[in-house]
DNA sequence: ATTGATGGTGTAATATATACACTAATACTT
DNA sequence: AAGTATTAGTGTATATATTACACCATCAAT
């Protein structure tokens, strides 16, 4: 391809979810600059030379959340004229799973505020197009989980299978049967007993299970 | 996000495919210019400003191939480094199926010769990182046609069981039974019988179907 | 009339998915 | 110590889906 020049930028968004309470969480900062003062945003930004799609995306995402050493997979790419006022901006976005606990947010003085939102509850129209990614994402969540382990990156190293199947229901928005559940992911083979036992419930303590994979797989879950 | 200027140029690249005679087939150009000088290539080629990368799939696949009126489908964005030697070039792949026949290929004097090529039979390496490309097409062709009606894209608008039947076994890599074949599409209700029947063969003739939805759809085919 | 080639059909066995209800073990309360 | 609330854990019967498998039908060509 020929050299040129192009009236054209190339920018990362990141789609972080997390799964808490019930709630399908989503990751937002506060924007602090015009046109979009106030306004809540995927966290993004424009790569820079010599740096790899991938890496911006992390690189991205640790500056403007905290978050680092996450997973992030390629989604789709964006480029609405309209999308970012400021001019001609192709965004490729990613998306990832979270487990909340052990995270620790902070963000830098470019931006206001840097925290999870339900996925229902959003704080008013988001900045760029980023509903349309966010909807993009989600739908491709949904469908992941389904044939995939990508479950894991939800949940802590050892969790009970009562929590496995909720984080299920959540991104799948249906109820799903208990011993059907447990009958599907023990023929899969995807978990196995750790022998240590939940403790502190007002209840019967529940067996902790780990993944035996923690590596992507093509599993066939739901 | 602000203004600022990049070292980075965005292209687009397509993964045209189709099945002939029990082939998977894709859409190569030969390059003219060096440094590929007769090496084979993808149909594909930096954007223009102002235009979408969809337009821009569109337009270079007509120019370089003669191709109009493909449903292009956004496929993955490549940017490794050395992709291409000319810089740092990001390349938002498509991909396609087309019917064969009713094709008439023409590209320019940029370019030596179009034509397609069996993917186990590539004339060398192919320019750029397009084999990566092609490898990444092939694998999502295969994993989309077992759950979409995509195949039709593929096939005339009418047609027997037993070449709905060969195209399949063609992208899967593997025999299909030809009852149960012909039990579960009917039962997916894809298809229907047109009336009437294809003629000329030294042998039974078959009834010619059609697609009862040639719109893109989410089916579990195999 | 025979031959060669592809079209077209059904059933039985196995595997998978679904629906459904009770007992077990703990913490807390009285 | 007994009772209560809460979640953990388990099996079976039915329905649905998948797989394996073999023969006759219909045409063109000779």
């Amino acid at each position: 391809m020929a050299k040129k020049t192009q009236q054209v930028l190339v920018a990362v968004d990141n789609c972080i979810f997390t799964v808490a309470e019930g709630r399908l969480d989503v990751l937002l900062i506060q924007m602090k600059q015009d046109p979009f003062h106030g306004v809540w945003a995927l966290p993004g930004g424009l790569i820079d030379d010599g740096e790899r799609l991938d890496g911006a995306a992390s690189r991205i995402l640790e500056e403007q959340t905290g978050l680092s050493d996450v997973y992030l997979e390629q989604l789709y790419s964006f480029d609405d004229e309209s999308r970012d006022p400021s001019g001609r901006v192709v965004s490729i976005a990613y998306f990832s799973l979270v487990q909340r606990d052990s995270l620790e947010l902070r963000t830098t003085d470019k931006y206001q505020q840097v925290r999870f939102w339900g996925v229902e509850g959003l704080p008013g129209k988001l900045a760029y197009d980023h509903e349309t990614i966010l909807d993009y994402a989600r739908a491709r969540l949904t469908a992941k989980v389904q044939y995939t382990n990508v479950m894991w990156s939800l949940l802590p190293e050892k969790f009970t299978l009562s929590e496995l199947q909720a984080a299920y229901e959540t991104v799948l928005s249906r109820r799903l049967d208990k011993r059907n559940f447990r009958k599907k992911v023990s023929s899969l083979g995807i978990v196995q007993a750790s022998g240590e036992r939940a403790t502190g419930g007002r209840h019967r303590p529940a067996m902790l299970y780990r993944f035996t994979s923690r590596e992507a797989e093509i599993v066939e879950v739901f």
